[in-house]
DNA sequence: ATTTATATGTGAACTGCTTAACAAAAAAAT
DNA sequence: ATTTTTTTGTTAAGCAGTTCACATATAAAT
């Protein structure tokens, strides 16, 4: 009863995260010796741009968004993303600045792995650091996919591609509550709050969705898939 | 005389590459015994988007643009650099195929690595995984900036920041052979071959550059960059 | 409950960039 | 040397999306 392991609540993850589940039980120590569990509520910011990094954050569970604040000072969401996900490794790695924040976009429970620590068992456990690169490797082609759609589709095609990703990723619903403001989904297609506002109108004009404030509910999803296609 | 490792030719590259000169003498031994060096013309392509991807590329030397097929079938350039550099590593890691093509703008020397050989290096050199990580950590970053600046800038500024680019990190000079059709430039802006020429002859109207079909001079650092930063 | 602040909707005027169409120059192929 | 192909320049018309200004609704604070 007196394991240490079985104390260690980082023990909960391994069937979360597969990084997490190729740590021996002496690694996953480490792991929990250093970390911490913090909960944030929606809204709350979890990285803040400029700050300094030294740790590695586990967003155990909840959606959270990545943005950054560009060269006209305007905000703009990278990613959005939910639990469990790693996130700020290339921070740490590159910079001892964070070069974008994370914000809560729902609450969300997060865990903050001292750099050190994390960078013990990556030079250490050659599966784990396998599994950190496989990681990183997904989030460098999946962003460059969005910035080539971004910057070839047009909005109506990117915001429909924008809802699928709600849909099919995030929710695994067809019915749900963006956890965005107008501006906020603005800033992640890359557009105007007025135009989200039309283009959200005209979606609903054409029964592709059903719109009451933020609850959404996907009508059409073979429309909406071919909005997205032809661009 | 008869050393294996003296016979091995990515010794010369230890002193190039700091992933590479972290390796020992026997992994570097591995290093060789799985990989060929290939020479390509300016203009082939090295890697082609779709095809099976069973290894990571080493850019000896050369200049390269990293492009891809976007949703409208037109051709987006996503990144150019120059070796010393690694490439290729994220679609190894994550799907068996390329996800983007890789083609020399200038003559340029590429060793390819097979995964296997690769893979076993990362998980037993702890110190060449850190180095990896470091990589792609870098690219990751870099491409979110190159993706705000280009999504919140005018074209006029993002052209002025390319061309600093050229200027500052690729031939580390003020007057350089711009490696890019006016059309391709026109891919690594996101614009169209039109609005370059435009933009180009304005920037010469205003004795900020001097053109010469490809060669280009810097006339102007200070505006240039007074450009570039207010969007 | 009332005030204040934030978020959303809507339309008209404006604009940066694209599209399209043609001409000329340079490079590659024969 | 001559033809063919690729690249570059240049213009006018068109439009997708922005900006601005105001109305309304919702949420937060007192």
């Amino acid at each position: 009863m007196n394991n240490i392991v079985q104390d260690c609540p980082c023990i909960s993850c391994m069937d979360r995260s597969i990084p997490v589940s190729v740590l021996s039980e002496k690694e996953l120590e480490i792991f929990c010796n250093n970390s911490v569990k913090i909960f944030f509520q929606k809204g709350e910011r979890i990285i803040k741009q400029g700050t300094f990094s030294s740790n590695i954050t586990f967003i155990k569970s909840g959606i959270f968004k990545m943005h950054i604040n560009g060269p006209l000072n305007r905000d703009e969401i990278l990613k959005i993303g939910k639990g469990p996900a790693f996130i700020g490794i290339p921070d740490v790695f590159v910079s001892r600045t964070h070069n974008y924040s994370v914000s809560a976009l729902t609450n969300t429970d997060a865990c903050f792995i001292d750099f050190e620590g994390f960078s013990y068992l990556i030079e250490n456990n050659g599966q784990f650091a396998t599994e950190i690169l496989k990681t990183l490797s997904y989030d460098l082609l999946d962003h460059f996919s969005r910035c080539v759609h971004k910057t070839q589709k047009q909005l109506t095609a990117f915001l429909a591609e924008a809802l699928l990703f709600f849909m099919d990723t995030i929710y695994e619903s067809d019915e749900f509550e963006i956890p965005l403001t107008r501006s906020e989904f603005g800033a992640y297609i890359g557009t105007t709050r007025e135009t989200i506002t039309k283009i959200i109108h005209d979606f609903t004009k054409d029964k592709i969705i059903e719109v009451n404030g933020k609850s959404i509910l996907i009508l059409n999803k073979n429309i909406l898939q071919k909005i997205s296609n032809t661009g």
